[in-house]
DNA sequence: CAGATTCTGTACAATACTGAACACATTCCG
DNA sequence: CGGAATGTGTTCAGTATTGTACAGAATCTG
């Protein structure tokens, strides 16, 4: 892609975001945006129809870094590590103004619905259902678990928790142990246990 | 002018005075310029001839801050106010790396003659010959502050004294004083003893 | 030494950005 | 209410930037 478009872009979903953290969403302008980034209006129209289109295409931007953040070991699992969940909480916690502002502003209730797509899709291909799950439904315990996670991720971007992002990933880690909510073990996992 | 030379600019100076920070002047190449700033090859010859076109415009730019700092009350004179010297040399000493490097680096004594012909101006304007300077030689006077300023930004920036900006200024502002190097007396002054 | 690599400076067609203008909608305010 | 101000979305000609290519200089390396 075109040098230029890469920058234009970045500077104006920067813009953007920073915007969105101070007002809210409706108040923000075209105008605005593009004096911040320091760019024409009209490229601002170049690349997004509209506010909303911007406002999509900036959430998109976003969750390919939160996922890329649930999935640092290729695209093995969603938290194949306690460490991976601390890291995408904290990642939640730098940017949590922008995440309130796209979970907060009605109108924008897709978030939290591909959030919790994501979620249940990843769970669902770690879902251990031998032990204390043999008698569960297994749709259920996956949507009970993603559900879970989205709420305290919007507990934590929200500020409506105490709990700092270390707190929390702590506990939760510990949540999804106990339900089995394991990554798959990787191919390495047996031969390490050999020796 | 155009908005897109101003970023442009702004990019490439901002990415040769990193470097400079880091390394050597001759050991930086246009490649690297181009590529810290986000721009095309092209682009930094459209604006530099060259290498030392790019330093020297950008010891000219830094110059125009640096002079600004020493005249923050619009033209009337060099630090008309102890806290106006105070300002410029916490400006330095944040900036040391670059006006370090641009002290140093051999083939840029043009720096230390630039800064010293604008002290002399300056001081040459503001110094009262009257008093203890009755039977000086004002050029000489005027000379042995100039140069005298001009070694002590140079101990600051190169980190060639163990004194903090503050402790300079203060001291340099006191020596000042003492040589009857006041800015030109504004006129609200008079009428200032008056009451 | 020769070959490989990197840097330099220049040229160019393709292209993204610019600022200005426009008609229209919305909001603000006396 | 009415008009002033501001925002929207579009168009457009002019311009700066882009990536690429090139030849020659400089530097590295076996």
């Amino acid at each position: 892609m075109d040098r230029r478009i890469r920058k234009s872009q970045e500077a104006i979903i920067e813009a953007f975001i920073q915007l969105i953290a101070e007002k809210n969403f409706e108040q923000i302008t075209i105008n605005e945006i593009a004096e911040r980034a320091n760019v024409s209006r009209g490229t601002v129209y170049s690349h997004y129809t509209d506010k909303y289109d911007l406002l999509d295409q900036c959430i998109r931007t976003h969750f390919v870094k939160l996922i890329d953040s649930c999935l640092p070991c290729g695209e093995q699992a969603l938290f194949p590590t306690e460490a991976a969940l601390h890291y995408t909480f904290r990642y939640l916690d730098e940017h949590a103004s922008f995440y309130a502002a796209a979970l907060a502003n009605q109108g924008v209730p897709a978030f939290r619905n591909r959030l919790q797509a994501v979620l249940i899709r990843g769970f669902d291909k770690q879902m251990d259902m031998g032990g204390i799950n043999k008698m569960m439904d297994k749709g259920i315990l996956v949507q009970f678990l993603a559900v879970a996670m989205t709420g305290m991720i919007e507990q934590l971007v929200t500020r409506a928790t105490p709990y700092s992002a270390t707190e929390l990933s702590g506990q939760l880690w510990a949540l999804m142990e106990r339900n089995q909510m394991v990554p798959p073990s990787a191919p390495l996992s047996i031969s390490t246990k050999l020796f």
